[in-house]
DNA sequence: AAAATATTTTAGATTTACCTAAATTTATTT
DNA sequence: AAATAAATTTAGGTAAATCTAAAATATTTT
């Protein structure tokens, strides 16, 4: 089925809106995701039921269908595609994709994503860390946790951030902390959470906020 | 000043139109260029008129202003590029690379285009033999003329085609006839000006029509 | 130059995605 | 369990890009 670059903006809102929690995807939640009023919403939500993109029953809230997943899955995997060919190949940094990214995953080509995926050598992650689904909709698993969650001496990877903004981006970039960057916890400050670290390569160690590490995923180091 | 969609092919199409003969620009060939009725063709200039992007004057057709020829430039620009990269990096087929250009071409970013520029070499020609502007909105010349207007024995570059439909392209490409190959024309036959051709590498020699000749674009081989 | 034909424009609708304001339903307080 | 507040939907409209049918203008033919 041919969907509208704006169906296809509501559907991968829906989708991101119900992997960041469990509870009830509310119409006032979606709204501000897609930057719209709410009574918009609610007549796009009616289309693509009808569609059997979604169930939707008034005042009730929404769930997707298979049929909708897939569609959500597919536009987040151009997306994370279209990153990684910003970064890797037009050496953009990985703070300045997103805009560009969120127009280009609209492009409407199976053949142009399956050369794409082959060009970047079949990955599975993007720039910012976020696992790229496969050609079958399934995303590679990983434990991907907190830094802050971590304890002292443990041995890590950054594997992707939790907030997305540019300015925290940049901070990361600036303090040397980008993805795939093996780190080990030195010491944790009891008081305010706060973390000193060692970033391998580097002699100096880092000192980042409680907020930050809450920011930061990573992953155990092999 | 951002365009839609809708505004930019138009303006693309204007241009084409232009540059494919000088006489006046009319509704109905712009209608068929951009598959509309001509009556939405009216509103359109109209829009685009007062948008500065183009003279409009009932009944008297139309002519783009510096404005709207930089806009369509920059499009053209964009698809070409887009085409080349498809081409050389994807690995697709020169024929199979329009319908993705013409989404492609759409994408807003002055960095993403600077970047793709360097990232093919800042090409001068796609991969149809057509010039690429430069940033400038330049075309790079050549004299570039139909084959049939060639004479015997000429030493010629192929470098690009009149006729860009799917079914032509995937004809030349099965006879041997690529961008960049260098032939000689052997000899024209007077009654129906076909033509023996000998293409650089390849022993044996080509027979093609008076209209294939008149549709592939060649320069002076030096 | 009148008539016939072709082109172009106007008029009036439709569809998509949006809006605001008012009404309705659901959730939370008191 | 009323009352209040919050969330959601309905009602009625707008702008962009399109359409068909009819009217206006231009061009070509006789």
């Amino acid at each position: 089925m041919r969907l509208t670059f704006t169906e296809e903006n509501y559907l991968k809102a829906i989708y991101k809106l119900r992997e960041r929690s469990d509870t009830r995807i509310s119409t006032n939640s979606i709204a501000s995701l897609v930057s719209t009023a709410p009574a918009s919403v609610t007549d796009m939500l009616r289309k693509l039921a009808e569609k059997k993109l979604l169930n939707y029953e008034r005042y009730q809230g929404v769930s997707l269908t298979l049929q909708g997943i897939k569609s959500a899955v597919s536009v987040i995997r151009k997306h994370r595609l279209w990153e990684l060919f910003l970064v890797e190949k037009l050496g953009f940094n990985w703070d300045e994709v997103h805009d560009i990214a969120e127009q280009l995953e609209h492009i409407q080509s199976e053949s142009l994503v399956k050369r794409l995926y082959t060009f970047l050598g079949k990955p599975k992650w993007d720039p910012h860390g976020d696992p790229i689904p496969d050609e079958q909709g399934n995303f590679h698993l990983q434990k991907v946790f907190p830094l802050a969650t971590a304890v002292t001496n443990d041995k890590l990877v950054i594997s992707g951030v939790v907030d997305h903004r540019a300015d925290f981006l940049q901070y990361l970039v600036k303090t040397g902390l980008s993805i795939g960057k093996k780190i080990t916890v030195k010491e944790i400050t009891a008081y305010d959470a706060s973390m000193t670290i060692n970033i391998l390569g580097i002699k100096s160690v880092k000192h980042i906020s409680a907020e930050v590490a809450k920011n930061i995923l990573v992953t155990i180091s092999k």
